[in-house]
DNA sequence: TCGATCGGTCATGGA
DNA sequence: GACCGATCGA
């Protein structure tokens, strides 16, 4: 058959080796920007093109959103066949298999999906129902609670092990912690529920038990394609073993100086042994970066250089390009932000689009100010990780609705719309969300008997709705009725609220099954910003704003880093483990590679204190530690700094070629005699 | 039993 | 800003 696509000629040799590699287990080890997506997407496309039926191809990647892309894109270079490649996250693909075979595993197919807000409520019951004395002060919080459980699971590991590794400070109440877990895993067993974890473990349990089913899947999964493989946790990466039970056709592709998802239970170390866990494995390496200029290469490979478990990869390209990457001092987020709009328009009188610049920060909140600032400059702008549209209370609440309406046992999204109730506490609303739970059926929980006037109108709305018969929009329809009073009498700004919950209606418009609407919303949920702009109009080009780690995979003409100060990159939370300092270099590393022409590494000298960070805590800040490792500082240049003015400077001095790295000590003792002073 | 209020403590990343 | 325990009046 001859082929419509030149593979040979879009793909230089090593790529075209992965593409037409289809056969037998193949690692690929892809440097920053060394084209491994478009690897993957013309391997997809390849394989089509060969005949074989989308539906036999399985992409599994880290996000929804890259999956989407990389088929739209195979689609596009070959034909729409390659949208019937099943595509996703590991935890999305868990959930349709999981759906599919639920009734061979005690299972129910109608079960919901915890988010993290649903699994710490159940947290905090457990905790609180401890009683715990006045000398328990100490105990953790809920998230740290559920942090440690889902620590233990990613890691298969004791809650004992995590305790004593990573928070020593909680040893006293190991049993207590390990009880809670006990009945954590009880609790959302009886309510029918799964939570991100479980989605894992229950997909590998079923491979691991059922060998009927393992062999099936293995049968209508004859390719498989894992991106991202450096942040795969255990779990993950014993799927995979179990889907290529009888084929061994898996390609996985990574890059170990890019794991940056340990905290989750990753294990870069899945790289390394994917070889013994797949015999005759061959190994293929992307070394041409085609995203970076030279000079911003030379920085990045400095950057892996410094790292303390470094494999030898060093990365070229053939990209022109004499600019160096920039390093500014700023004296405070407003500066910051200021500097960043000023360069912006600059940027974009140069003709430079606003969606080819984007800003890159290690937290969510450090780019609070600059949204600010941007809005009163009328720059539009896309925030991807940080707080999410359906963290608001009012999109939750009405999630809860229809996670009940879904699943009448779920008992914590019962607890979450019974307390919305006036006169309802806890109290009350659990003898009610158990009653309900036992009804076992929407349509039983009428039959339920309860004193209070509201919530048998709510028990009656419920019994009416069948949301195996009616479709999402109508069940949504009916739940905002219900609701709207309930909103207006809980939030003073209902009406803002109220727009969400528009926005609400508009993406359940795409959706047939309930139980498929609440389970995207948990699994890819929508991002607000992402939202609004869409609402402003496709044709508005947004600038944007990233956490580093919602940046992986993504690249941009021009990138800002903001925040390079200790404490924030790296997190002072890693300050004391030296494995933690190697994934916060990682991260920098990522951000740095995201750039393709202009890279500008900005550091406010004073943040506001945010409190508990001990006596010493001091609004001047400390240059990141990353800046004076190595040669980095040689590969930095201030242009800026000529005529360094008073306002932006304190003190005198600029940054001259010869003398950076004086100038950076300099700065170091300045800084810390300040903290002196203080 | 509920809900309002107050003071102390801690604050990362995301499927 | 959120979380948590404590307290108090209804």
């Amino acid at each position: 058959m001859q082929s419509l696509i030149d593979f040979k000629n879009s793909l230089n040799a090593q790529q075209y080796d992965a593409v037409v590699s289809t056969e037998g287990p193949h690692l690929v080890i892809a440097g920053a920007g060394s084209g491994k997506t478009r690897v993957l997407v013309y391997r997809t496309a390849y394989l089509v093109d060969q005949g074989i039926d989308p539906r036999q191809i399985l992409l599994l990647t880290f996000t929804r959103r890259s999956a989407n892309e990389m088929l739209e894109r195979a689609a596009s270079i070959l034909d729409e066949r390659c949208r019937n490649v099943s595509g996703g996250t590991f935890h999305s693909f868990a959930n349709l298999i999981l759906r599919r075979y639920a009734d061979r595993m005690d299972l129910s197919p109608h079960f919901t999906i915890l988010d993290d807000s649903d699994a710490t409520a159940i947290i905090a019951r457990l905790r609180a129902a401890k009683g715990l004395d006045k000398a328990d002060k100490k105990f953790p919080r809920k998230n740290t609670v559920y942090d440690i459980i889902s620590k233990s699971v990613n890691k298969c590991t004791d809650v004992a092990d995590i305790i004593y590794d990573e928070m020593p400070q909680f040893e006293p109440w190991i049993e207590t912690i390990e009880d809670i877990k006990e009945q954590y895993m009880v609790q959302k067993r009886q309510m029918g529920v799964l939570d991100f974890d479980d989605l894992l473990i229950s997909l590998r349990n079923l491979l691991q038990t059922r060998s009927d089913v393992r062999q099936a899947l293995s049968q209508q999964y004859r390719y498989i394609m894992v991106d991202e493989y450096q942040d795969t946790n255990r779990i993950q990466a014993q799927i995979v073993r179990l889907l290529a039970d009888v084929h061994d056709n898996v390609m996985a592709v990574g890059d170990d100086s890019q794991s940056i998802y340990s905290f989750r239970g990753a294990l870069f170390k899945n790289i390394i042994d994917f070889p013994d866990v797949f015999p005759g494995t061959r190994l293929i390496k992307l070394e041409e970066n085609y995203r970076s200029s030279q000079p911003i290469l030379d920085l990045t490979n400095e950057v892996v250089s410094c790292a303390q478990e470094k494999f030898d990869k060093i990365l070229f390209t053939r990209q022109e390009g004499s600019r160096r990457p920039v390093y500014r001092d700023v004296m405070n987020e407003t500066a910051q932000s200021e500097y960043i709009v000023s360069k912006i328009r600059e940027m974009q009188s140069r003709g430079t689009a606003l969606d080819d610049i984007a800003v890159l920060f290690r937290s969510g909140w450090h780019s609070n100010y600059l949204e600010i600032e941007l809005s009163r400059w009328g720059i539009p702008f896309v925030k991807y990780g940080g707080q999410k549209f359906v963290d608001s209370a009012h999109v939750r609440d009405i999630v809860a609705y229809l996670k009940i309406l879904q699943n009448p046992s779920d008992q914590t999204s019962w607890m979450r719309v019974l307390t919305l109730m006036r006169g309802i506490g806890p109290k009350t609303a659990a003898g009610i969300a158990q009653a309900a739970a036992e009804a076992g059926s929407c349509r039983a929980c009428g039959t339920i008997s309860v004193k209070q006037a509201s919530v048998r109108r709510l028990l009656e709305f419920v019994s009416r709705i069948d949301s195996r018969t009616q479709s999402p929009e109508e069940i949504l329809d009916l739940t905002l009725q219900f609701y709207y009073p309930i909103l207006v009498d809980q939030y003073d700004d209902y009406d803002k609220r109220g727009n969400d919950l528009e926005s609400l209606q508009k993406i359940v418009k795409d959706y047939d099954l309930l139980e498929n609407f609440l389970a995207d919303i948990t699994l890819d949920p929508p991002e607000q910003s992402v939202l609004k702009a869409r609402e402003r109009g496709k044709a508005q080009k947004s600038l944007v704003l990233s956490t580093i780690h919602s940046a992986k995979g993504l690249e941009w003409d021009t990138v800002f880093l903001i925040h390079l100060c200790e404490g924030q990159l790296p997190s002072y939370r890693a300050f004391d483990d030296q494995g933690a300092i190697e994934e916060e270099r990682r991260l920098f590393y990522v951000a740095t590679t995201r750039a393709k022409r202009h890279l500008f590494l900005l550091r406010p000298q004073m943040l506001p204190q945010r409190g508990g960070q001990g006596p010493s805590a001091s609004p001047y800040t400390r240059v990141s530690r990353f800046l004076g490792e190595g040669r980095i500082l040689d590969l930095l240049v201030d242009i800026e700094h000529r005529r360094p003015s008073i306002d932006e400077r304190p003190r005198s001095g600029g940054w001259h070629s010869g003398r950076k790295r004086d100038m950076l000590t300099d700065y170091f003792d300045r800084t810390e005699s300040c903290l002196d002073d203080w």
